[in-house]
RNA sequence: CGGGGUGUAGCGUAGCCCGGUUAUCGCGCCACGUUUGGGACGUGGAGGCCGCAGGUUCGAAUCCUGCCACCCCGACCA
């Protein structure tokens, strides 16, 4: 059992910022709302990004690479853009320091520069001043860039992963000819998205449209992907903007059609953070620890040896050596920890706590007896295993965890949808069970505002995949086209 | 930015009201020995600008003033 580990049932936001500390994933800093990814939490980030940005490519994305500073002028170019991100940026004034008269470093106030530079928040405006060098016909379109970086929003409030100032993400921004191969990008992102977080991170997601007022700031439609935490609080866990010709407009970027006539051209951005771990975290750990989809798992495999002296540990290390060898063959992740420092019962318990999906234990009496001791961190449950089936069985078991956390979460998430057709029935599911509520709603910003001040409860989504049954608004009793997804989000 | 709270060893803490021996305890750390199939035990040891600065006092972790940081609640969060 985990030492000290506050269960999800007690406090859950402290259950979440134990795990994260004790799993060895990241912890704060000595900077304001900033966090320290460790080893083993970058690990997981760099699991994700070698499989999305492989995802990325195989849709025709390249990387580059743009400022982290942007000049202030270029944000008052889209008006709306601006207005969205101006209370959260990190503004650079000076470019010196210098020591004073009492030995203290101070700002050099002579050294004040002529435009102060922002710290990006987003890069839609230094990508789309560029782009605008790049871009002259439509045979350089469509534009497909993606930029892996970091950004920083100064937010009120910061959680590990969850929302810190500083955060690491992957931001596309791509350029084209019209209106509806942009519109198809935004969606092609959004569906690459929902598929890296259902079958490789195991989280089950809604694919829908933004209401307007819950938009990116200068986009005419935003794609999102909403998951559903353990608490029943939901995560936006993805966006994919259709920006129009905003950002064309603005950084005055035309191209010139077929005809040889001059049009702006048409944008998308698409963006997936670190907050991504959070939704990893909160979706399938457990009050023993974190629990890792095998698919991100930096290893997939550890095995532990025990033995009481050398010649014990000789005999274990070599089926241990071989057992990973022909692991690794067959591609998959396994470290034999042999550690002396720490015992067993140590290593099983660190292992539970950082979701090592298979846990496999050598010992004398397995050495006896041809076999191993698999342990699954997914159900918890043990088993004996033949030393020359176990390359075969860790194989299926891979899978079988992959699949089962996925189920899991899926069945979680239908459990936690309710239906409702009135505003009182809507705030008892809200306080008493919470999770997602589908209701109908009249589409207007009032109505949404009102729901939000009353409850805290915000429409995650327009849902894709609705069946478009009208209906009436819980609240005004107005016409509804279709039923939107609402619940308190993170 | 408003309301409340907390700063003592790497971490978690006692002491503070009511000033007075060498600042308490647990975890962790180091050494040695016994241990090793679910977070071992014993013995010994190291580790402290008591958040920072000033003040009161014979004497301050303790009282006073200012500052800083962090946490919680609100506001804020495309």
């Amino acid at each position: 059992m985990a030492k000290n580990l506050t269960t999800r049932d007690e406090d859950y936001s402290k259950w979440y910022n134990e795990l994260v500390i004790k799993a060895d994933l990241a912890e704060n800093s000595g900077v304001r709302g900033c966090m320290v990814i460790k080893p083993y939490g970058f690990a997981i980030w760099e699991m994700m990004q070698a499989e999305l940005d492989r995802m990325f490519k195989e849709t025709g994305h390249q990387n580059a690479y743009f400022p982290l500073f942007i000049p202030k002028s270029y944000f008052s170019k889209e008006a709306s853009h601006v207005d969205g991100f101006a209370k959260e940026c990190a503004v650079v004034t000076h470019y010196r320091l210098k020591t004073a008269e009492d030995g203290s470093i101070v700002v050099d106030q002579t050294a004040k520069l002529e435009e102060e530079l922002i710290v990006r928040p987003t890069s839609e405006t230094i990508i789309w001043d560029t782009y605008r060098k790049w871009i002259q016909s439509y045979r350089d379109l469509p534009l497909l860039i993606n930029q892996w970086a970091n950004v920083v929003r100064w937010e009120m409030r910061t959680r590990l992963f969850l929302r810190t100032t500083e955060f690491l993400w992957q931001e596309g921004h791509t350029a084209h000819a019209t209106k509806d191969e942009a519109i198809a990008e935004s969606e092609q992102m959004m569906n690459v998205y929902a598929d890296f977080v259902e079958n490789h991170m195991a989280v089950p997601v809604v694919k829908g449209l933004k209401t307007e007022s819950e938009r990116f700031a200068g986009a005419l439609e935003t794609y999102c992907i909403e998951a559903l935490m353990q608490d029943g609080k939901a995560l936006q866990a993805g966006t994919s903007h259709f920006l129009g010709q905003n950002f064309a407009k603005a950084f005055d970027v035309k191209f010139a059609n077929k005809q040889g006539k001059q049009e702006y051209v048409w944008a998308t951005s698409w963006g997936v953070s670190t907050r991504l771990m959070g939704a990893l975290i909160m979706t399938h750990s457990d009050d023993n620890g974190l629990v890792l989809p095998p698919k991100l798992a930096p290893d997939q495999v550890v095995i532990v040896p025990i033995y009481r002296n050398d010649e014990q540990f000789d005999a274990v290390s070599e089926v241990a050596n071989n057992l990973m060898k022909d692991l690794r063959a067959k591609g998959v992740r396994v470290k034999f920890d042999k550690r002396d420092t720490h015992k067993p019962g140590w290593k099983f318990n660190e292992y539970e706590l950082k979701g090592v999906p298979l846990r496999i234990a050598i010992g004398p009496k397995d050495i006896e007896k041809g076999t191993v001791e698999m342990a699954r961190r997914d159900t918890l449950t043990k088993e004996i295993v033949e030393t020359t089936a176990v390359e075969a069985r860790v194989e299926v078991l891979l899978e079988e965890i992959q699949d089962n956390l996925f189920t899991k979460a899926v069945n979680y998430r239908s459990a936690h949808t309710t239906q409702v057709s009135s505003y009182d029935e809507f705030k008892k599911i809200l306080n008493e069970k919470g999770g997602f509520i589908s209701a109908h709603w009249d589409g207007t910003s009032a109505t949404e505002e009102q729901i939000k001040k009353e409850t805290k409860a915000t429409i995650r989504c327009i849902p894709l995949d609705t069946d478009n049954k009208a209906g009436r608004c819980i609240v005004t009793g107005n016409i509804s086209a279709r039923k939107v997804l609402f619940a308190k989000a993170y």
